[in-house]
DNA sequence: CAATAATTTTACCGATTGGTAAAGATTGCA
DNA sequence: TGCAATCTTTACCAATCGGTAAAATTATTG
């Protein structure tokens, strides 16, 4: 017994407290360094202890990352998982499209941490996209099949239809500093979401309801 | 004067095929690793030469960075400069899609670095992105809303016309992998930059053509 | 062909970084 | 209360990394 901490189910609540310290520290700068830019020594100063105690709760840089990851992965597949063939194929588009966004706005550090792991070819996480993602995305991508097939909606590459939908919101997490630089500093606030809902749901409301032009 | 490599202006031609294999080999490396996650004995090792050596061309690791990504920003903005005020507005925008759809594919580790350097906020590249690239931007978004005022686009808000552009395209360079694990082996060829070229003509043409819904 | 300038190599170095050993402090519980 | 388990601190280390000094080599030029 005696096991290492994090090994058995969480035991005390000094444990769980300091885990999520901890991995709340690792967001912060993992996110915002990457995980080469990063140093325990930052991380352990964020989440307010020294590093050896740090490393008495993750025995690794990496494995900080891993769960970290993990999580942010799960969460962040939420908002498909909830695409309803049952439902209004706009109203569910539109609606997922809406979550995107907010999400982005509400998490830009998941969103950062997620793109630079992707960026960097996904090293740490190819099993989990080819694996439970892929098979998510393809379940959701028969869904808008059926949909075009009853002639709901207007026909087109359902997997490009969800990589645009990614694209064109976690843009605004992953890329913000570039779009503050554009927009401004009078486009300081979060005005910017709000515009890019607006538009978002302009450009793929009359995009897909619109007749098949080819 | 002896002055240090790269001061003055290119004098043999050593210095400039040298530089060139570092700029190459500084690109395949730091668009794979990121700016910290890449060492300059893995740099050196790709443009085969010595460290030292690499460290008589280029006197730090960001001078490198710094030269590279200067690099990719003047021409990543080049199909956004053809933007032109006296062409057909949708045949502009098409045409620009299609140009980054095709530099997404062809030049994937330019758009990573960037994407890179953004991510993290951009610290070595704000003020170009606040200016000049601001400036680009701002005079298109001009253009954009003339053609708007003439009836010949459906009213929308510019700038996020041009961020949805930017995210949809570069999105196939620098989520490469997700897209890949999510598709499969069968798509492994560049058919998927054919798919997305024509699902995003088809969102784009009939998402700005049809009448403002609002 | 000297001689001078440009290039490359060899041998290092100080700082940082991820991680460890082990003693000390604290907590939980019988 | 006392003891065992958990937690924290102090002191440290080997490896890596960006960068340098200076000698040795190669190229250029008058």
């Amino acid at each position: 017994m005696k096991a290492r901490a994090a090994q058995t189910q969480r035991r005390t609540r000094i444990q769980e407290t300091n885990e999520e310290k901890i991995l709340e520290a690792a967001l912060e700068i993992f996110s915002a360094r990457g995980f080469h830019g990063a140093t325990l020594d930052e991380v352990a100063d964020a989440a307010g202890m020294s590093k050896p105690n740090l490393l008495y709760y993750f025995r690794t840089k990496e494995a900080i990352h891993r769960r970290l990851i993990e999580r942010v992965l799960d969460t962040w597949l939420d908002p498909l998982r909830a695409f309803d063939a049952a439902g209004d194929p706009m109203a569910e588009i539109r609606s997922y499209i809406r979550r995107k966004i907010e999400m982005a706005r509400d998490f830009p550090r998941e969103s950062r941490l997620f793109a630079s792991e992707v960026l960097q070819g996904a090293p740490r996480i190819l099993d989990e996209l080819k694996g439970p993602l892929k098979e998510l995305v393809d379940a959701k991508a028969e869904v808008i099949r059926q949909w075009q097939r009853r002639g709901k909606l207007v026909k087109c590459d359902p997997y490009h239809l969800i990589f645009s939908i990614w694209a064109t919101t976690q843009h605004y997490a992953d890329f913000d500093a570039q779009i503050q630089a554009v927009l401004g500093e009078k486009n300081s606030g979060e005005g910017r979401f709000e515009d890019a809902a607006r538009f978002l749901d302009q450009l793929f409301s009359s995009g897909l309801k619109a007749a098949d032009p080819q």
